[in-house]
Order: structure tokens, then sequence, then C-alpha cells
DNA sequence: ATTACTGCAAAGGATTTGCATGTGA
DNA sequence: TCACATGCAAATCCTTTGCAGTAAT
């Protein structure tokens, strides 16, 4: 995943805010992660580069850039992860046994997200998704133990 | 909401477990709540009767009798709720504005579920979903906001 | 008589805040 | 220039833990 740095500075100055060094690194640094990373991840990727950097600014930095929607907010237990905003939006699913993280595409949840709206009326936000389960391989594992 | 309390002494005596005064006033406590309720909410309602009862006690309970499989858990945001063990599977929409809950079935649900078994043989655990958006009072609000 | 359970106090991790200083436009 | 951003330190929030004493079976 990358980012285009002239769109980051234009998103930013247009709307009155201000490009600098921390921000960049911070985005970058979203960027790198191939899948969702933590704020302490993104912290030490920064730093690896930028040792001055406070944890502080990185906190600040993903509440800002996810505002400019430049990156999205995943909430995987009690964490919350970041990742870029990708072309396409998809949803997220975690093995409780062995943490392997798969990808589904948001097609899949959408007729549900139709349904809800249609019956209750109700417009759910389904940024990103993440639901638990057991992968194939685990639910194979997890047969054998009986 | 309620439970009985003669299978409340039976689960926990039968697997080792004793049943113990505060035990029972936290299982009270979260029945009382008409909808899932916060530890600290728990804790207050606990402390109004026995005003010695202990904070850890309410979490170490609140975990015992998750593991009892008479209470819930359910994770909103960051923060973690709980609610007694139903009889019908259910899950939650919370409107992000005004705040209000409402439940939805598990059948709305259950061709997701299939769908990510057939498709990807991932099992979804499926305890209890929230999902958050819009209730179709504040959706009108916001499109006169436009 | 065991040993599970409790209360207390302290520790813990993740995130947020106030404030003085620094810096991008 | 001057409002936006940063670094620093302390504060906050929710939850967990160690330990000594208590109580359920």
């Amino acid at each position: 995943m990358s980012h285009n740095s002239q769109t980051f500075c234009r998103t930013v100055r247009d709307r009155g805010f201000r490009v600098t060094p921390q921000r960049q690194l911070i985005l970058d640094a979203v960027c790198e992660g191939e899948k969702h990373t933590t704020p302490e991840e993104i912290f030490e990727r920064v730093r690896a580069r930028a040792p001055a950097v406070n944890r502080a600014t990185v906190y600040r930095n993903l509440d800002f850039l996810c505002e400019m929607q430049l990156v999205v907010a995943v909430q995987i237990g009690r964490r919350m992860y970041y990742e870029i905003t990708g072309a396409r939006p998809h949803h997220h699913l975690i093995c409780r046994r062995c943490g392997r993280q798969e990808q589904f595409d948001q097609k899949v949840i959408q007729p549900l997200i139709n349904q809800l709206e249609r019956e209750r009326g109700f417009r759910v936000d389904m940024d990103h998704l993440a639901l638990f389960g057991l992968c194939p391989a685990c639910r194979g594992r997890e047969e054998k133990k009986k």
C-alpha cells in the first residue's frame, strides 16, 4: 500500500491545516503496514526515522488522518488499528485460534445493510467490520481434538 | 429479564465453585439492566445493597459468570457490556447520534454467516454483534441539516 | 479443613490532556 | 505574523493483579 504525496498535501492544506514532517512520517508508517497496524507499531516505525517524535503526536495525527479520510480506523477486540484508506471497502475475518487475518469484500455484507435499511430504517455504518471465528485450517484442528 | 436462583446454584456448585452473596448480587444486578450494562453500573447497583463489595470482585465475577455461560459479554465501541444470557441470540443496532439501542434477530445475519462458511470455510463467531449507524429519527435530522 | 473467594491497594496499558514552545503558510 | 502543531509530563479511564485474610463446602 502507498499514498500519493501530492494528494496528501492538497487534502490537508485545502482544509486549512498544515503539512508537517511528523504528519508525513505517520502517514508513511501507516502505509508500511501490510494489514492494519497499532498506534504503538506506527510510533516505532516513525521513531526509527525521527527519534524525537512523541507518542501523543502519533495519536493526535491518527485521529487527524482519519478525519481527513486518508486513514481508516478498525476496532479489533479492544484495540484500535489503522490502515490506509483503500480503493475498495473491505472487512476482516480473524481467526481466534491462530490469529490469521483474511479480508472479505463489502459486497458480502451489502445485502445485510440493505435489509436493515429496508426493514428497520436503520442506516448502518459498515466501515470496517472485524469478525472473529475459526479459519478452515483451525476448524480441522478443533475437530481432531474431539 | 431474570434468572433462576436454583439453576444458578447448581451450575456453580456442580463445577466445583462456590455460591457467594457477592456472586448472587452481581448476577441480580446484571438482570436488572434493561439492556446491556457496564461493569460500573453493575458495581453501583450492587453497592446500593451491599456497600462493602469491591469493584475488583465485580470484574472477577463478570468473567466468572461468562465462563459459566450465565452472562454474555458484548463489546460496544471500546467498552464491555454485560447481559443475562437470553433465550434467543440477538444483536444490537446503536445510533451514533442519539445513542438509542435496538435489537435485531440472529436470523437477519444467518445468511451472511452461511455464506462465509460456504465460500470461505470460515466459521464466524457471531455472539453478539453491535453495529453503529443512524436510526430512522436521526436520519431525518441529518437530512434537514443539509 | 481445605482452598475458593474477597477486599484492598497498587500496578497496568492505552489513550488523552494542559500548557509552553516551536513552526508552516 | 499567528494559528496550527508539537513535545513533555501528568492525568485519565478501565481493568487486572498480588497478597493477606475470610468464608463456603
